[in-house]
DNA sequence: TCTAATTAGTTGACGAATCAACCAATGTCG
DNA sequence: CGACATTGGTTGATTCGTCAACTAATTAGA
């Protein structure tokens, strides 16, 4: 078991338990990200990119505004524009102006890009169960709670601050 | 409270709470990463340099080696060098080489870039707080565990995997 | 209807991240 | 000692992310 202050290498003890829980959380989802982009880098698109497939897939045949490609983005996204630009280019997505608000541009996943994401789906599951292997069900789900929690708090400091 | 789910506005449930976790480690700490930066950036400097700069105000008067301060930081950091040498451009961070091994240079934080972590301390404590003052003790520490026991997973599955 | 405001999205400029190649200093071993 | 490997760090090329300014289409209001 490697604590976060022993994996950073710190002497001291963290000034704070919510100090330590922030940097650990930071620091978990960084390698969560990194073992993700071990998956897909190979396949040639990035993790962002496989984001938007995954939405893409999820939205079906009628596609999706691109502006509401980017809210459903798990991380905040402002060049979600030149992120399909690049899908488009490798053919895995295409566009489409919108015929009745012809300001909207509707973005569908291809056939390509549909298979390259089913040769994405087992690996990633494999790789999450894996990871989550080492807590038990009942710990998932205060994870879950807890992380619901913490991300309403930032909310309301990041909305209510501004 | 707003589920992950709710908030990503997805109509199906996710395929496994597995991957919904995954998805809300990775959101949580993306948010948190925006409070932070929310923070720091008024004063011309991004959360990385902000990290770089509380290691070094850790290390003390004797600085640190450039590649200790990669190995210390709470992301992965390939672009150590580029990163410092904005920081020495704001006359944040002084580099030195090291006399006795010649292949070292070593960073130490400026009285400027002292000064600057002191103006955010007390900031980004209350931020801290205020995000996490919606769980308890208990939860903390839960959270704590959990999350270092992913990290190991997600370790043994990067460093095992290649 | 004509103007102003809002919404949807794109583009340009620039800073930052990433990967590989590289150089210099040091350590190792016959 | 001399060749090779390792360590510590920098640099170049390319891609990506980010902010602000911008265009185009639509809606709202006088």
């Amino acid at each position: 078991m490697v604590s976060i202050q022993k994996e950073l290498k710190q002497q001291r003890p963290f000034p704070s338990k919510t100090q330590e829980a922030v940097v650990a959380l930071i620091r978990t989802a960084d390698l969560a990200r990194r073992v993700m982009n071990g998956l897909v880098e190979p396949l040639g698109i990035t993790v962002q990119q496989y984001n938007v497939l995954r939405i893409l897939r999820g939205a079906g045949v009628e596609g999706l505004p691109t502006l509401d490609i980017a809210e459903r983005m798990i991380e905040q996204t402002p060049g979600i524009t030149r992120l399909i630009d690049r899908l488009e280019a490798k053919q895995l997505v295409s566009r489409e102006r919108c015929p009745t608000d012809r300001r909207q541009v509707f973005c569908r996943i291809t056939p390509e890009g549909l298979a390259l994401l089913g040769r994405l789906d087992a690996p990633s599951a494999t790789a999450q169960n894996d990871a989550l292997s080492a807590i038990t069900k009942k710990e998932l789900a205060q994870l879950l709670g807890i992380l619901d929690r913490l991300r309403d708090g930032m909310h309301t400091y990041l909305d209510g601050g501004q």
